[in-house]
DNA sequence: TTGTAAGCGTTATCAT
DNA sequence: ATGATAACGCTTACAA
């Protein structure tokens, strides 16, 4: 019995005087086997480190135990940006412990250039993950439409289904605690482009709980900032200074990229923080905690986000007739650190 | 002619009234095929989006067009790491532009639990590239034992072909900075841990050309932080700080994830940068720049990085008769920013 | 309960 | 230059 060697199914069925088919059988616990020839199986398998080749199972059976991943990799995010990276981690582990793979949709396939759908159709994935996707993007619609069992924890969209943190409860426990802790009264909002649905929605919050507490708020004190990252933050808290009559006591950002930008062109101003403004972000990217000073902000359960998503997808591809809610919505947390003072 | 039809070779001989054969022969460009058909083929198969299947082709030919990725996930880094994040960002897009895909290599593969060189003889992946990966592992060397293609931006192992940046080269124009243009002659060093041949080699050259330019540095200015992180940072240069009789000028970090952490300790012991102490760090990562103060850092060239990585595979796995070059060196270049002053 | 055999969509080897 | 045909390793009726 050489170890070495590469078996196939039919060697395990002739070294072990079987039909081929009784091996397949066991592999996929379907039809009849005796509990006997079962376990002989499974143990000669384990022994001589038998697995199968995923090829020819795909060719044959239509599951392929792919999982296709929507990374857009446009402008500033990509494999490059913690937060979504980690979110991504945590999906990978859990579904290639039940045996999926990743991988990353691409819009062309050797020489020819596909749409995500005839990629997906290609490949035959058995379901498709959206990790950040441009909301505009013709082919994610197309995925949508058609059959494949899809989830994202970026964006909504009707018949999508989400998993998302819950933004209305991060906007509202900051201005509860902006209220009720720092006891201030005038907040500011550095919004994110309108293109992710988490931003408007954050925006819309903040409009809402602003009236509802009574903030001295005006429309003077909100500024969208136009990219992801750093340097929006950083144009854009630049923009509200020089825009609002009376300087406001907090700003609440949204998301930490765009408050490390704000916190810097503050710096540059010379404003301090928290003396004289404080900052509030949302996310807990892993530099958060590192920056001086270290920023207060809305922390998302990026691991919890992303295993849900995994056990979402999973069982809509192997229960596909189980009704399941569309969006399911954590909670977050809030971590103080040293942009705010009490 | 329907396009949304999933096609086989068969369906498009049929349609073209050719032999199935011959198709496969214009789409491996192998044997004879007149100019002619050649061109109605290729047309055709344009036309109404003919993919091949990939498990088709994998199982019959012993060409996957995978590339298993070494991407160790323990400890701090992982797909969160956006150093290496982005090194495999620019590798991803070469290979999958040239009609490659990348797998993750993970231990485990449906139920079983495999060593990295069965999972690739299972997987049969074409070749390997090792993004970050621990130079102890017994699975790293079956791999590299094996005649699968391998390379690594990471780690230099003989046999394992391999595209570093030049670490002398960066030690050495960090140290004639500090010594013609910053004018000081107490230079400090924190490493890295030397689990990692970069930090090896940034620390063996430091010695050396510490010695070469006479600086008044002892072993006493040299620390080793425990981790590659922030945090080994920030521990590291209070060790430092702590057991030197005289305060260094210059501290030289085996990297920015490291250099911004000495930066907090500084910041943490009062020790103004630059005007107390210089801090030059190693990689240019993304938050070198955003810090404050911006750090003076030796920049890689992480795109060419995993560009150059992704050609050499790319060669390995198509020309393997010819004979390349085991090390690609890089040069790196020296960003002046707000951490040192002249 | 187990064995047999026909595909799955390619590639590659022969004939023609 | 093109066509027929046997693998590749597996799944799945269906037969025994």
């Amino acid at each position: 019995m050489n170890l070495n060697k590469k078996r196939t199914i039919y060697d395990i069925a002739k070294e072990l005087k079987l039909a081929p088919g009784t091996i397949s059988k066991v592999l996929n616990k379907t039809g009849n086997v005796s509990e006997s020839t079962r376990e002989r199986v499974l143990s000669y398998i384990k022994k001589v480190g038998y697995v199968p080749t995923s090829s020819a199972r795909m060719l044959k059976s239509k599951r392929t135990y792919t999982i296709g991943v929507v990374f857009t990799e446009e402008s500033e995010i990509g494999l490059e940006h913690s937060f979504f990276s980690s979110i991504l981690q945590a999906f990978k582990s859990y579904v290639e412990n039940e045996g999926y793979e990743l991988s990353f949709i691409v819009r062309k396939l050797g020489k020819n250039h596909l749409s995500y759908y005839q990629w997906c159709m290609n490949k035959r994935v058995d379901g498709v993950y959206i990790v950040v996707g441009d909301i505009n993007d013709q082919g994610l619609h197309e995925i949508l439409d058609s059959k494949i069992p899809a989830v994202s924890t970026d964006m909504f969209l009707p018949g999508l289904h989400t998993v998302v943190s819950d933004n209305e409860q991060g906007i509202r426990i900051s201005l509860e605690y902006v209220k009720n802790v720092l006891k201030k009264k005038h907040v500011a909002m550095i919004g994110g482009p309108v293109t992710s649905k988490a931003f408007v929605e954050r925006l819309i919050h903040f409009r809402k709980y602003v009236e509802k507490y009574q903030f001295e708020t005006t429309e003077e004190d909100i500024v969208l900032s136009e990219s992801f990252g750093f340097t929006g933050g950083l144009n854009a808290v630049r923009k509200l200074l020089n825009q609002t009559a009376k300087r406001p006591e907090v700003i609440l950002a949204a998301s930490d990229d765009i408050a490390l930008g704000v916190l810097k062109g503050l710096r540059d101003l010379e404003i301090k923080v928290p003396e004289e403004i404080q900052v509030i972000g949302f996310d807990d990217i892993a530099f958060a905690k590192h920056f001086t000073p270290a920023l207060t902000t809305i922390a998302q359960n990026r691991h919890l986000l992303g295993e849900t998503a995994a056990k979402m997808l999973i069982q809509l591809m192997e229960h596909p007739e189980q009704q399941i809610d569309e969006v399911i919505t954590l909670p977050v947390q809030l971590i103080e650190r040293e942009t705010t003072k009490k």
